[in-house]
DNA sequence: AGCAATTAATCAGGGCACTGAGTATTTCAG
DNA sequence: CTGAAATACTCAGTGCCCTGATTAATTGCT
């Protein structure tokens, strides 16, 4: 009776989305390297000698993660890491020959698999698809870290902000 | 020099916008219940009494998945899982009381997130925004489960219903 | 009836994602 | 110059997500 239609939240869309993509890069791209690993070797090729926080920065991976991944990474030999001799705190990070060869093999397939992902949208709904998708993460990513200060309270967090929202009268989540 | 924008890839957008909407809702709803039980409990408030694997179906979780959850649900109190008298395989799932509260509370809490999340679209791109995101996700599940044969007729259960794929040929990120 | 699939659930194992705590190094303030 | 704060990374702990193997129960076939 109260139950909702999960199809209008957008975190459920969002979940099987990327279970989705899941799937289909274990299918067509790679089985060993993941699409977050394919990001970060994808990152150090435009710009070798990255520090760990930073390639994080790039492709959005929160520092243990990034640990995680450059383990892995590293294990199987397609980067390395050295300790940066200007600031003994960071590790500088750099393709193997395979590492580069690795993301060269991956980026005709992972194209290949983005074709079939996207097979469904027209091409101008594919445009749509990447803008609206790139609007909704900004926009979040924005409500934690404030960038700019745009001079706010810092406080609104746990209260409900978005004093616009509440106007067509049949929400579409009630109960 | 070989780096591809990862911005125009579906699959770093899907794990940005999850990621995105994790944090938010661990803000804005709970930091207790994740939005993945939140889908359980709102299935079970309208089916009480569905064993594991079809509630996993009609949420997407796989039956791994699906067990660690339900286990941390009835740990909390929120579900009971008994013995299928009839099918000694199954457990069926049912919400206790205080399960039933803690959906209606964060029912109300859901439907605020989801309008702060959404907040950058329009009506219109809302609506877009789910349309896009539900289609190339239901796509991509049919490659990989050729879905149920809508008549008996015998002779295509083993084919492979898709070939559509690589149609359009302006492809943006080709090899 | 009896044995072979099939099915529901769990377990083992690998990977992503976050928080909070801990370590080492650098920067900064007094 | 020296101790406090900030920074880069790691570790511990929790949860989601998948595959492949295992266990228990049911169904199906002869």
């Amino acid at each position: 009776m109260a139950a909702v239609d999960l199809s209008t939240h957008p975190g459920h869309l969002a979940r099987r989305l990327q279970q989705a993509h899941y799937l289909l890069w274990n299918v067509m791209v790679s089985e060993e390297i993941t699409s977050p690993q394919f990001a970060v070797l994808n990152t150090l090729v435009a710009e070798p000698g990255l520090d760990q926080r930073t390639v994080g920065e790039r492709v959005g991976l929160d520092r243990s993660t990034m640990s995680e991944v450059i383990t892995r990474l590293g294990r199987r030999g397609l980067l390395d890491k050295v300790r940066d001799p200007q600031d003994g705190r960071r590790f500088l990070l750099r393709l193997t020959e395979d590492g580069v060869r690795t993301h060269r093999r991956l980026t005709v397939r992972t194209a290949r698999m983005n074709q079939v992902f996207l097979a469904p949208l027209s091409e101008g709904e594919q445009s749509q698809f990447f803008e609206l998708i790139r609007r909704v993460a900004d926009a979040a990513e924005e409500l934690r870290s404030p960038a700019e200060p745009l001079r706010q309270d810092p406080d609104r967090l746990g209260a409900a902000p978005a004093p616009d929202v509440a106007r067509h009268g049949g929400d579409p989540v009630t109960s």
